[in-house]
RNA sequence: GCGCCCUUAGCUCAGUAGGAUAGAGCAACAGCCUUCUAAGCUGUGGGUCGGUGGUUCGAAUCCACCAGGGCGCGCCA
């Protein structure tokens, strides 16, 4: 798409953009020689209070300093020119300098033939064409199953890829599988006590862990499957004659991988029951054994940003075992982080942020523009030494953004669930979607902003009243196509996207019309703020404007969507119906949620 | 001790790229309602946007300091 066709389309679906560009123009006549760094700052904004109108712009406040003149006489002019504009009834100054504008309802009728004939499209801006984003989410350790805790960011993380994509940019959801640490090594230990125990060795629990470096972790049952199959493949190759504990050089890589695609399987599978499907899986192993790694140290080193030192102690708390030691450290300092942080143990194995880089590293070097890393809160500390890496690998040309997710508490009976592996009441994302369903979990997930604590209470989700956004936005179509389905037999609804619209006139219709023009002014600042939780706001406002509508429809049945002996009417009405679920469609699909037909 | 995030109605939370008289749901109060597909509808009360300064024509929003909560703080990921 060229730059006139793109800024036509934008003119046809965003009727604010295009105001914005009536506006643009009218204070180009009125003050000709404005700075383009000032009109960057003109908005046009829906009015807060109707009583100002459709939208208003702060187009002569930001103005006045560069034109040496008072907001009162660019307002003033601006109203001038304005009111020649086809889509404007009513332009008037008011307080401090701002032009309200009241539009003619033909201007925002005319969106409802739009966004039929664009479906689900409507709304897709191209604010982000030509920039390429990475979005990397999930990226849990392969120790075991998901559970709650990586729920919220595999919902976040998808949403905002969904978003992305639909304002333009071309987006890569990317996962992470962290299967180099200490951590997959204990896994694998696990694993190799459940193969033990497979083909019957006589060892006890007890006499295992005392042989395993760190001791036995990772009770957990579900190792038992994988030691059962390492036991059939391998029979009893990977242990000594005795069935004891064989040399690990013998049996840990193979077991490592046993285990690290048995437990991927089983991530993925979680992913696709809740509806994410990523584009690329990248392994840290993979990364460090083909030596990206150790070349991107290599490669810091000759730019000077690695050095041998030795770190002060945290100002005020020193810990109990601290000492001075040399360390292999990066200057992140010199990128805004606080303090340079340590890429070797002193085993002389990468820390997880010498092998981070070397992964953010390949991802620059695959040409992304935008790099956003979906976290756990408790990963917050990280941010800025990534941010500082991001910084020194890129020359600053690559962008690094972190969306935090802060901690989801499960609720049920009005009590906390516990998450806690001994007590038995750890939940899984399996459990949790069985319980609630995929679209509920998903959808209620983006209920709060991501960077403030959720409590998910299990009981509210699957309510069937308004205080359920899940359900409120959800009923809100059903209602939709129930219409639809029941104008079937009166009038086709096929052609809607023709019909005359002109009767809609009513308020309450006018209201729910201006929600359906904010819906790409909504995808768009969504995706540049990085906020999918906005678009289940907007859905629940809009959901609320169109049960309103119906309501109307109780008290007075002439207001009823459908009228048997008035079929234009009914067209019409028809045609915003259509294009209510439209949206409403639209937004459930950035949110991953299936839209329903019916509430049974 | 330091850094990051947070603090908005009784409760749970929005607040659209600094805009006008800060919004919604629940709860409370007062009415209505038995339905084109229903699990409700209308109205009312309720706020020093944690506090104090500052920048600005204009601040819940930006800056500084203070108070309270969360997270993190040399080879865990």
């Amino acid at each position: 798409m060229n730059a006139s066709d793109r800024s036509a389309r934008i003119r046809e679906t965003d009727i604010y953009a295009r105001l914005r560009e009536t506006v643009l123009a009218a204070l180009a006549q009125v003050v000709p020689d404005l700075p383009p760094e000032i009109a960057a700052r003109v908005e046009v904004s829906p009015a807060k209070d109707p009583a100002h109108g459709d939208m208003a712009t702060n187009a002569a406040m930001v103005s006045a300093k560069a034109a040496r003149q008072p907001p009162a006489k660019i307002a003033a002019a601006l109203v001038q020119h304005l009111t020649a504009s086809p889509d404007i009834q009513t332009a008037e100054a008011a307080g401090p300098g701002f032009v309200n504008l009241r539009l003619k309802p033909q201007a925002f009728r005319a969106l409802l033939p739009v966004i039929l004939s664009s479906g689900e499209a409507y709304g897709d801006a191209t604010t982000g064409t030509g920039t390429k984003i990475n979005v990397e989410y999930v990226s849990a350790n392969p120790t075991g199953p998901m559970h709650i805790g990586h729920c919220r960011g595999a919902v976040v993380g998808d949403a905002l890829a969904n978003l992305l994509t639909k304002a333009g940019f071309d987006v890569t959801k990317e996962y992470y599988i962290n299967d180099a640490g200490a951590q997959v090594t204990a896994l694998a230990w696990a694993a190799y006590w459940r193969y033990l125990q497979a083909i019957g060795s006589p060892m006890t629990e007890e006499e295992f862990a005392n042989e395993v470096p760190g001791g036995l972790q990772y009770k957990g049952e579900y190792l038992i499957q994988v030691g059962q199959a390492l036991a059939t493949q391998y029979l009893a190759s990977l242990a000594t004659p005795d069935l004891g504990i064989a040399s690990p050089e013998l049996w840990i890589d193979t077991v490592k991988d046993h285990t690290i695609h048995a437990m991927m399987t089983e991530i993925r599978e979680d992913l696709r029951l809740l509806g994410v499907q990523q584009d690329i899986f990248s392994s840290e192993r993979a990364l460090v054994a083909s030596g990206a790694a150790d070349r991107i140290i290599e490669k810091l080193h000759a730019d000077g940003l690695i050095y041998e030192g030795v770190l002060e102690p945290p100002k005020g708390k020193t810990p109990e075992d601290w000492e001075p030691r040399p360390q292999t450290l990066f200057r992140s300092t010199e990128f805004g982080d606080d303090v340079d942080r340590p890429l070797r143990k002193s085993d002389g194995s990468n820390t997880y942020f010498a092998n981070d880089i070397a992964y953010h590293a390949d991802k620059i070097d695959r040409g992304y523009d935008v790099l956003i890393d979906i976290l756990g809160a408790d990963h917050g500390g990280y941010v800025p030494r990534m941010k500082a890496a991001v910084k020194a690998l890129s020359q600053g040309t690559t962008k690094f953004d972190a969306v935090l997710c802060q901690i989801v508490h499960i609720m049920k009976g009005g009590q906390p669930v516990r998450m806690s592996k001994r007590a038995g009441t750890y939940v899984t994302l399996r459990d949790l979607l069985e319980e609630v369903g995929k679209d509920a979990v998903r959808f209620t997930m983006l209920t709060r902003n991501s960077d403030a604590q959720m409590e998910f209470d299990l009981d509210k989700v699957l309510a069937t009243t308004r205080e359920n956004p899940v359900f409120y936005v959800q009923y809100a179509h059903a209602r939709c196509r129930s219409v639809l389905r029941a104008a079937a037999e009166i009038t086709t609804t096929d052609d809607l996207a023709t019909a005359s619209v002109d009767t809609l006139a009513s308020e309450p219709e006018l209201t729910l019309i201006r929600r359906l023009a904010l819906w790409p002014r909504t995808v768009e600042a969504a995706a540049l703020a990085h906020e999918p939780h906005r678009i289940a706001f907007f859905l629940y406002d809009l959901a609320a404007d169109f049960h309103m509508l119906w309501n109307r429809g109780k008290d007075d049945a002439t207001l009823r969507f459908i009228q048997a002996d008035h079929l234009q009417e009914t067209r019409a009405r028809l045609a915003l119906v259509a294009a209510t679920a439209v949206v409403i469609r639209s937004g459930l699909q950035v949110m991953g949620v299936t839209p329903v037909e019916e509430m049974r």
